[in-house]
DNA sequence: GTCTATAGAGTGATAGAC
DNA sequence: GTCTATCACTCTATAGAC
């Protein structure tokens, strides 16, 4: 961190701070003292708190983005589960960001309206994996209207309150993305083909059973 | 509320602005503005904020106990919607314990060590409806290892997150209670057998399609 | 770019009169 | 039971020296 400029020291202290203690809980003072420099320094390089929290949401809309593009062309078992593990990654470093929704919601209404957008968008690509997976053959025919949208939702949300579960449940261990993953395919395994589970024991299971 | 005691005018007061704004971000001035007393007056009733919490906790853990006590020995299809109904009422009830989740974490040891209670018996209790149901011949074999217990956990989460979720993806409309039963079932809907089905449509589905 | 010092606006809690 | 007045403290933001 010696090598780093002021702001960029500002803004990785905040991050770990807002992680730890909540966004509204993190005082100016707190962030100073942790790279040692004083508040009055502080509000040189940013106006105010406001601004702090502003160019942290960029960091992380860069980082959500480039996980969102990364969807492409072949959205198959091997690329969800790609992707899944970026999401772990992404919730493993802005914990703040799923688990102060509610604050941030108040807070900071810019943060929370580039959340709709990401989410929106995250909804609908695995929305798309379910129809690309069933022309393949690897997905059944829906069974019932509307479930195959419910499930895109539900996945949303077992990723993205994976952390509030946790606290919720009061489990405290290290969490492997083995498990995060192995969460969320359980939820989409019963509408596998017999070829789908095929596919998915060869392919995927090798990946959250037997980590690299 | 004319011929409620100051007390009771208090916590519902008090459980109101929770709902509105956020434990946090409730001033006991607020609280008394609400019932037309002095901060002063609120004091004598409650040493502090902290005992307003408690109460409001006790009240809330009486209701969620009742909820899950009614699970009885036949926990069928018809039992669980009515129990989905009764947890619906209690979402809508108290929106502050499923959205300040970490604040109350944070401000309320006592609340959260209950929460855990609460969530621990939900979720083996849902658990068990699917080993009863599994006997009656409506919900399949456990295709995987682990599928069952998966399932249970994510039925909880879709559950208690049913307000956090809606607040990210921006969805503002009046939440029916039909909605939110029907995202439950859509989730148990693959396990269903043949004559699961068939009970379902028959009993379920005009329950949470044409409301009563 | 960095510091110290302080203004200014809350916020919870308490003392004491009625 | 209810009020007013006030204390002690916290936190953000800003002014001005170095």
């Amino acid at each position: 961190m010696a090598d780093l400029n002021t702001k960029q020291k500002i803004l990785i202290a905040s991050i770990q701070l807002f992680n730890e203690n909540g966004l509204a809980n993190v005082r100016l003072q707190q962030i100073a003292d942790e790279i040692g420099i004083s508040v009055g320094n502080l509000a040189y390089h940013f106006k105010n708190k406001e601004a702090i929290i502003e160019a942290v949401n960029e960091n992380l809309d860069d980082d959500i983005t480039e996980i969102l593009s990364a969807y492409r062309l072949f959205p198959n078992l091997i690329d969800f589960d790609y992707q899944l593990s970026k999401y772990f990654s992404f919730l493993q470093k802005y914990p703040f960001y799923f688990l102060d929704l509610l604050e941030i919601e108040r807070m900071s209404p810019s943060i929370h309206s580039k959340r709709q957008h990401h989410v929106s968008k995250m909804i609908s690509q695995i929305r798309r994996r379910f129809d690309f997976n069933q022309r393949r053959g690897i997905i059944i025919k829906e069974l019932r209207e509307g479930l195959y949208d419910n499930l895109a939702n539900s996945i949303w949300v077992m990723i993205s309150f994976w952390h509030a579960q946790n606290s919720a449940r009061g489990i405290n261990g290290i969490p492997t993305p083995e498990k995060f993953k192995e969460m969320v395919w359980n939820l989409v395994y019963p509408y596998f083909t017999e070829a789908g589970k095929r596919e998915f024991e060869q392919l995927i299971i090798p990946l959250i059973k037997h980590p690299s």
